[in-house]
DNA sequence: CTGCGTGCAAACTGTTTGCACATGA
DNA sequence: TCATGTGCAAACAGTTTGCACGCAG
């Protein structure tokens, strides 16, 4: 249910004027085989990369996201990590939108004709040529509640200090991400 | 009608052991006194204090940012242009949307209570203690389609031969859009 | 064989932080 | 008074770019 092979990625590069890489094949395969739902910053792909043992420059990393984004391949996400994520966009993928926990980036999807039918209709109002639409739903998790967070700020909070706010306490931690549909 | 008064303001930060600053009574008064619908970076608005002849400090504006907007006073955008934006956040303010142009950042406000009682209704569901819940629509406008669509890509680029437009017919893949919702 | 793509390192942008001093409650 | 807030500069993270070489078409 791959939305490009190999071939037809070649076309779609070659059709203007982009050349397949090895690289660009690599990188295209990660989001592929990723479990559906999971969404990679430049940082997460290159580390997949090089534990993979591919040897591709992050340089090339953010120039190929890029790419891909502009061709439509990858979508963008602007979670609230102060950091992009890219995810697959195919029409085999399902358009979603997240849900998001701001303090353990716990990240829920979900889908919504009626969001999609909203934005494409406000795009269409303004003349707008719709790119993407996206609902993101900032709040805090039931887990993160338990642990203790009040709408506003973490107890001793100083602006003078190291604030570990928001700090996601584990780069593994986020590998519980639920979809749902 | 402003939301908050310095006095309110000097009871809001007292309440958790904040103090009420020159810096901090200035910065949201610009905001107050913003027109209708804009939203400022950090830098922006360490720009138009500088051009008041305020002399506060970007750190400064960065930190007062952040704590205005998890007292709740502001509220934190993630538009399409790699930086945060704020805006005021206020039971006088309307909850609106956006509809961002990702060629010329031209950002266009709507506001819709069905996305935020979706927004609601979603976290809710999921036992979410709900924050914010922005539905960010990116599009080209119609001025930058004319102009002809080349961003998105980093500068100098070199796919400079077809700058035909991506078709993105992946939002219309099933569903009735047609309709207005 | 041409010029796009890559890796590298250095540059850049937006943001955070350590420190000493200033100041609000 | 004294912990909080500020300004400054340096540190930082994420991303970009200039250059020389490598490789796809």
């Amino acid at each position: 249910m791959s939305p490009h092979t190999s071939a037809s990625l070649k076309a779609l590069l070659n059709k203007r004027g982009f050349r397949l890489t090895p690289q660009r094949q690599t990188i295209l395969y990660v989001f592929q085989t990723l479990p559906q739902g999971n969404h990679l910053s430049a940082e997460d792909l290159h580390q997949i990369l090089r534990r993979q043992g591919e040897r591709i420059s992050l340089s090339t990393v953010y120039r190929t996201l890029h790419l891909m984004a502009y061709m439509g391949i990858l979508r963008e996400l602007e979670l609230a990590e102060g950091h992009k994520h890219y995810e697959l966009n195919s029409p085999y993928t399902e358009h979603h939108h997240h849900l998001v926990c701001v303090q353990c980036n716990q990240t829920i999807e979900f889908k919504s004709d009626l969001i999609d039918r909203i934005g494409t209709r406000q795009a269409e109002a303004e003349g707008y040529h719709l790119l993407d639409c996206q609902l993101t739903i900032y709040g805090i998790c039931p887990e993160a509640m338990q642990r203790g967070w009040s709408r506003t700020l973490p107890e001793g909070w100083r602006c003078s200090q190291s604030q570990q706010r928001l700090q996601r306490s584990d780069r593994d931690s986020d590998s519980d991400m639920a979809s749902r549909g």
